[in-house]
DNA sequence: GCCGTTTTCGGCCCGACTGTTTTCAGTCG
């Protein structure tokens, strides 16, 4: 069961849609879509929330309270169900096919009774749309092809593949004469966790070159959009890249522009016209005399609007504009904050390569601490035993002598641990006796994601209150475009960790990303602590910290939440946990 | 339908490209 806040998000995103392709208030509209993203990113659940509460959501008013409060009474919302009566479900389906919008949808509906994207198609194929006002056969041609698109996946891809591809295109790019700058933008610097198209800014004095050479990439497939300010293409693997070249005097002005989010970009416009300016990809200008006032940085554009710089990562309206007005912005947790990993495997468990690799790879890095974190018996597969568990502390007790020593600079500490499996009851592999040999221990969710709610729930809380699980790995068990995460009720689970002093990992790995953005905002308001790590299973994973930090980042998280920010030495004191009082009230 | 350092009424972001048009509507980001 999701949080009752994404059911109501979905609802009122329905209803916007159902309003646009009715031909509704376009104003009205959008005001139900900017409700339905404050709702789903509101940290307090909605269904406890009276008329008053609800209210003090940004962008909800009393009529949009209203239909909540009906919404978990009734079940239904009727305004919505009036328009729903009118409109088939399969209409506002047919909006997801590309270059097909809300008013082509509404025309193929009256007209020709339209309401599936298999009919539509048969009706392609049937040449019944060629008597349609504004449909000729390029439209025929681009619909049939969005269809094409949109069953054949056309998903997001994830954040290291996109920003693979894109450092590849900024390199070749670069590299064509008359190009100024160069650099991605949107959901990629924004470090989404998944990202749907790649944006791409270029600052030139002419834009022709650049465009020839961006159509010419060898990778790209079809040509989507060809002009002199903006070129769109397709990858032979289905992504969009589109490439803006701007006049290099605009640079900032576009690179906020293009950088989004929509969200953020229509406040920081909004803030603009305030303020008697308009803002523009092309710079900051006098509404009235058209005067052109700042473009070159993005800071220069924000100071303008009376904002300090805002980082990418938080410009997606989720408050970044109003606490920059007040000057509050979190002093954000950056990669080189990192002082190391306390989540990573070896070959002794399902690792690709042998402690010592790990750990030079790891030093190669600069960090000052890390630790080795591989299954323990319970994930039978991995065979894991006491004796081998032992026999690796003594290996990397020898190892944080030789990586430790005092005084050498660069000197990194090394710790041991185990990643636990958290079982359906919540217990994990070892008893205490043999747990209580570990410097930190990761727990994390493996098996059994299908339990009920209230049980899967009981199995995390009670993973917090062992004394010795130090961090809850991988929180929902995600995997990116695969496997939904675990219906555990968070909001409980939050407050076990912040009560026992557990700290909530933040997994790097591109295709977990867990915990998400939203659900580390919400953790951070319980006093939650995390740790960013990158569960890396080769040498090479241990550069996905980036992407977990900037996860992080999108969670608003400075420093001081993140615990392996921390001197070794308040990281210690965090890892004993309850144990301390343990051994006092034992002796 | 929401919102307010011009406002409780009258606004509500801005521009590029395409396709079907004879000057612009639709879609997208």
């Amino acid at each position: 069961m999701a949080r009752s806040n994404d059911e109501v998000a979905a609802l009122f995103y329905e209803y916007a849609d159902l309003i646009s392709i009715t031909g509704g208030d376009a104003y009205k509209s959008r005001v139900y879509e900017k409700a339905a993203r404050s709702i789903g990113g509101y940290h307090a659940e909605v269904d406890k929330l009276d008329a008053k509460g609800l209210q003090e959501i940004p962008n909800v008013g009393k009529s949009i309270a209203d239909k909540v409060i009906e919404y978990f009474q009734g079940g239904s919302v009727s305004a919505v169900d009036e328009l729903r009566a009118k409109i088939p479900a399969g209409v506002r389906r047919l909006t997801a096919i590309p270059t097909l919008g809300p008013k082509k949808a509404l025309t193929l509906y009256e007209e020709l009774g339209i309401s599936s994207v298999d009919e539509l198609a048969d009706a392609i194929h049937q040449e019944r749309l060629r008597d349609l006002k504004g449909f000729g056969p390029k439209t025929e041609e681009n619909i049939l092809h969005g269809i094409a698109l949109l069953q054949s996946s056309g998903d997001r891809v994830l954040l290291d593949a996109a920003m693979d591809l894109a450092d590849d295109i900024v390199a070749a790019l670069s590299e064509v004469t008359g190009c100024r700058r160069c650099t991605y933008a949107g959901s990629l610097r924004r470090f989404r966790e998944t990202v749907g198209d790649i944006d791409v800014l270029a600052a030139a004095g002419r834009s022709g070159s650049l465009m020839d050479a961006f159509t010419r990439l060898p990778y790209v497939s079809e040509v989507i959009a060809h002009g002199e300010k903006k070129t769109s293409v397709r990858t032979t693997k289905g992504l969009a890249v589109d490439l803006r070249v701007v006049p290099p005097d605009s640079w900032g002005a576009a690179l906020q522009y293009f950088t989004g989010s929509k969200a953020h970009n229509i406040r920081t416009r909004e803030l603009a016209v305030h303020q008697g300016l308009k803002l523009s990809e092309y710079g900051l200008f006098d509404a009235e005399t058209g005067e052109k006032i700042v473009s070159e940085t993005e800071e220069d554009v924000y100071a303008r609007l009376g904002l300090p710089w805002i980082a990418p990562t938080l410009r997606e309206d989720r408050g970044e504009i109003e606490a920059g007005l007040r000057d509050e912005l979190p002093e954000l947790v950056t990669e080189q904050d990192i002082r190391g990993d306390l989540h990573t495997h070896t070959d002794l468990t399902d690792g690709l390569a042998p402690l010592p690799e790990m750990v030079a790879a790891a030093a190669e890095r600069g960090y000052a601490y890390y630790a080795v974190t591989d299954h323990g018996p319970n994930l039978y597969m991995q065979r894991m035993t006491d004796e081998r568990m032992l026999a690796q502390r003594e290996q990397v007790r020898e190892l944080d002598g030789a990586y430790g020593k005092r005084g050498r600079r660069g000197g990194m500490r090394l710790l041991h641990g185990a990643e636990l499996n958290i079982d359906p009851d919540g217990a994990v592999d070892w008893p205490q006796e043999f747990l209580a040999g570990f410097d930190l221990c990761v727990a994390s969710v493996h098996s059994h994601f299908n339990q009920g709610r209230d049980a899967l729930t009981r199995r995390i809380v009670r993973a917090c209150e062992n004394p010795y699980v130090n961090i809850i790995g991988h929180p929902t068990t995600r995997i990116l475009g695969k496997r939904p995460g675990v219906d555990a009720d968070l909001d409980a689970v939050f407050a076990a960790c912040a009560r026992t002093g557990t700290a909530l990992e933040i997994n790097a790995h591109p295709d977990r990303l867990d915990l998400r953005d939203e659900d580390i905002l919400r953790a951070k308001r319980y006093g939650v602590k995390f740790a960013i790590d990158s569960d890396a299973h080769a040498t090479l994973h241990l550069a996905n910290m980036r992407y977990g930090v900037g996860t992080a980042q999108r969670g608003w998280l400075t420093g001081d939440d993140v615990i392996n920010t921390w001197t070794e030495a308040r990281l210690r004191r965090f890892l004993r946990k309850g144990r301390s009082a343990r051994r006092s009230t034992a002796a």
